[in-house]
DNA sequence: TAGATTGTTAATCGATTAACAATC
DNA sequence: TAGATTGTTAATCGATTAACAATC
């Protein structure tokens, strides 16, 4: 069947700018600011206002000519796109410092994502409550996250275990898991896996600074 | 002198991609793996292996025909040009949950980094150590990160105070900020600000998740 | 209406890829 | 030498931007 699958593929760029429009918007409508122009929302989020306007019009017409965007108008259009509209819950693994930084983390809610599930492997901890969720058994991943109908998971745990934890998880029937650990994951083509090395951004950020510095030093 | 400033700007998203060539070049020679060929790399990063050689022949000739690339060596001259082959100091603001992740994770590190100060401004914390270092007075920023000549900062505070916080770290000379809180910063030119959301990463993930299950439910 | 700002086109720019000669 | 893989070219592809007509 040759039917379109897609009208077009959206370009990647555009989807990873959407989430940096969102938090804009929400910030703009919270402060009381009914409308913004793309050409505010390109101070705002470092994207040229051209590229702003032609990334929305990926999706349809969400401006007034004139006038420029309702904040909270668009906010919710784009949440719509992503799918952010509804509450998604979150399982997460590894109930040390970053598993419960994610818990306590309000940026979460503000996007609709729930954490309904800690687990841990520590007797100790098993069975406490933190941060209002009663951490369980990762022996037990398997039967909740599929139970409650999970679909996101948090790899908080130490490298050494995170390829365990990431096949119960997609036993699980998890979609999509974001990895926090060093530990190079393999999971199933069905499975996102997106890995976020705090590392990675800090070095990415260090080469920028060695090159200011090291033409600093240089003649020109 | 024409010299040259640098033979054309590189492209930022080689920038990007280096420090993920790198981790898995450190994991290869970890795993004892002594050459491997931009094919092999290209599974590991989900990069085109065309473009691998091309993003590293940027900076020079790495490479050996028939061989492959050294690991060991490669990984050297990558942390080189990103200027990660000596220590970077970190201070880390906030010694919460999120705070006491940043100075606990062993992946910084593995790639230079070390957290050499870490503040609060909860007096109950102030004076006591965690994972061997001392908890400061968020008053003393300016004193003991300009002594120490910290070059890095990391914002793990609650958004109400972000902006403070980043303000002291800018009078005390930081040269780059890692804003993990949900708050908009505003930072001098000189000083280079990253944020990293969570929310942004699962957003992302989100939206594929969206679409491939849309499309499971459509005709078309 | 006059001013402002979108939606969209057309032009530019840069990144990606395939292919292959160079060479280990 | 034969096989393998780099470094690099040339072609493609897609993203970015400037500009402006449409229109609120």
């Amino acid at each position: 069947m040759p039917s379109v699958q897609q009208d077009q593929v959206t370009p990647h760029g555009v989807i990873e700018r959407l989430p940096l429009y969102l938090n804009s918007l929400i910030h703009l409508r919270n402060e009381g600011c009914g409308t913004v122009s793309s050409a505010r929302l390109s101070e705002l989020t470092e994207v040229n206002p051209a590229q702003i306007r032609r990334d929305l019009a990926h999706f349809g017409h969400f401006g007034l000519r004139g006038v420029g965007y309702d904040t909270g108008k668009l906010a919710r259009e784009i949440q719509q796109i992503i799918g952010a509209d509804r509450e998604q819950l979150v399982a997460v693994v590894g109930a040390g410092h970053l598993g419960c930084a994610m818990v306590q983390y309000d940026g979460l809610r503000t996007h609709g994502f729930v954490v309904d599930a800690l687990f841990d492997n520590d007797s100790d901890k098993i069975g406490t409550t933190i941060a209002g969720i009663v951490v369980s058994d990762v022996a037990d991943i398997e039967e909740i996250v599929a139970q409650r109908g999970i679909r996101f998971g948090v790899l908080a745990v130490p490298a050494d275990v995170a390829q365990a934890v990431a096949d119960r998880l997609c036993a699980a029937g998890i979609r999509a898991i974001i990895n926090y650990s060093t530990a190079f994951v393999v999971v199933p083509e069905t499975v996102a896996l997106h890995n976020t090395d705090p590392a990675r951004e800090l070095l990415h950020t260090l080469y920028y600074l060695t090159k200011s510095e090291g033409m600093a030093g240089a003649k020109r």
